[in-house]
DNA sequence: AGTAGCCTGTGGTCAGACCACAGGAGGATG
DNA sequence: CATCCTCCTGTGGTCTGACCACAGGCTACT
């Protein structure tokens, strides 16, 4: 008998929820068997199903509850940016990813966001306008600004109506959350950069809805490296 | 007593784990305490730490081995592909991304990379051309071609030197494989698109080399969305 | 009819017990 | 002295059983 299981009882847990998920047995909203069914369903332990579980749940996919109902146990979620968020910034952590590269990546997918907005007549920048009017608002800290910003450039990516991309810039913006604090610290006058960035968001979305996509690609990059240089995050060589 | 664990013991072993990685104290190639002592280290049941080492090997970030010696154990090894492979796909599978979006920013991710390589001079394609090289060979079966063409795009997303792009290349590709199988199921003429698939390829690297950004980006761009139209994947609209 | 309390099922956690495995330590053997 | 073999130790992998806190439904009492 050549144990058809293999070995690792977890991942046949992961592999017959991926399963579920894939021939559409069980989708968005759906609630999957307690614990102590799935345990004696696979024939494995309890402690098993709950490692596959627990390994679902960090990357976004499913939500645990406690208690009875049908709110409790464990729903399936599929909220990506959780997951991609956690993964880039581990990997930032354990330096599996260079800082240098994230940056890069950021500033390819945003090209690429504002070229698609831009060229969508459909485009709805209503919510951009919100956020931007917030950060008009005197007076904000440089992490109250920083989340502002994190806000504003993760809804324009949504915006673009690529859910791929928005979890991507969510996870990348993350991952050098820290970074970026720190680096704002090294700012001597907080103020003038904080009224440049303003500007510079203005002439994004300005350039945005004016329909110029060449302009807000060129406007997104000089936005993004300019800041992350003058933060000391990545080198000027660009 | 406010219980400063709050909840979630695995979680602690988590952010424990990702705090020594941030300051240095883990890296790369180091091996993580045995189970059994970061579970008295922690004060937390022994399940609770395993139920972290899994997140954390699932997402690419340890490896672990059973037995004894300075290979068993949990050891860092910061592999991202991995992970955002399990990502991705788990997502696509739970209809977290539609399947056009995850085309979509392939295109973008592809797109970049093309540019990237052929205003690089420094870019190395030995590689590159070797997988061209195979294949062309002659008799190869739909899923050994589409297994090559995946290395191929892989190889090139490695040359552009970003990781990121390159771990997200290879997640996005794993996480529409299956589909791709299958609309290689639904292309009459297989032969007829090999050899299409074949000539564009040798057209990007040529491009890619020659230094013509501008051409490679069209010519990659027109690479996969004809391909992932004929086969069915995607609507022609764009 | 309303309400208070119990009862059940859920995830969360821990403790302990095995197992298989890999490698080192130490003795037996040539 | 060198070599081989065996046992021992520590590792992850797994299972079992036992609690706990919690949320919600159910029931019995008022």
């Amino acid at each position: 008998m050549p144990e058809v299981t293999a070995a690792r009882a977890w991942r046949t847990v992961l592999e017959s929820i991926e399963r579920d998920l894939v021939e559409g047995r069980l989708g968005p909203g759906d609630r999957l068997p307690s614990e102590r069914d799935l345990s004696a369903d696979l024939g494995v332990g309890r402690s098993s199903v709950r490692e596959a579980l627990r390994v679902l749940e960090v990357m976004g996919l499913i939500r645990t509850a406690t208690g009875s109902g049908p709110q409790a146990g464990a729903i399936v979620i599929a909220a990506p940016s959780g997951g991609m968020s956690t993964l880039l910034r581990l990997q930032v952590a354990a330096q599996g990813f260079p800082l240098a590269d994230v940056v890069q990546t950021r500033l390819v997918l945003e090209d690429a966001v504002a070229a698609r907005l831009a060229s969508d007549p459909q485009r709805d920048l209503s919510g951009i306008r919100g956020i931007l009017t917030a950060m008009d608002a005197e007076g904000l800290t440089a992490p109250e600004f920083l989340a502002l910003d994190a806000e504003l450039h993760y809804a324009l990516a949504e915006a673009s109506g690529n859910t791929v991309i928005a979890a991507m810039m969510a996870g990348l913006r993350t991952a050098i959350e820290s970074y970026v604090r720190e680096g704002s610290a090294r700012i001597e006058d907080w103020e003038a950069m904080a009224s440049r960035l303003r500007a510079e968001h203005h002439g994004i979305v300005d350039a945005i809805e004016a329909g110029r996509a060449d302009t807000s690609r060129a406007l997104v990059r000089d936005h993004i490296t300019g800041y992350y240089t003058a933060a000391g995050l990545v080198p000027g060589d660009h």
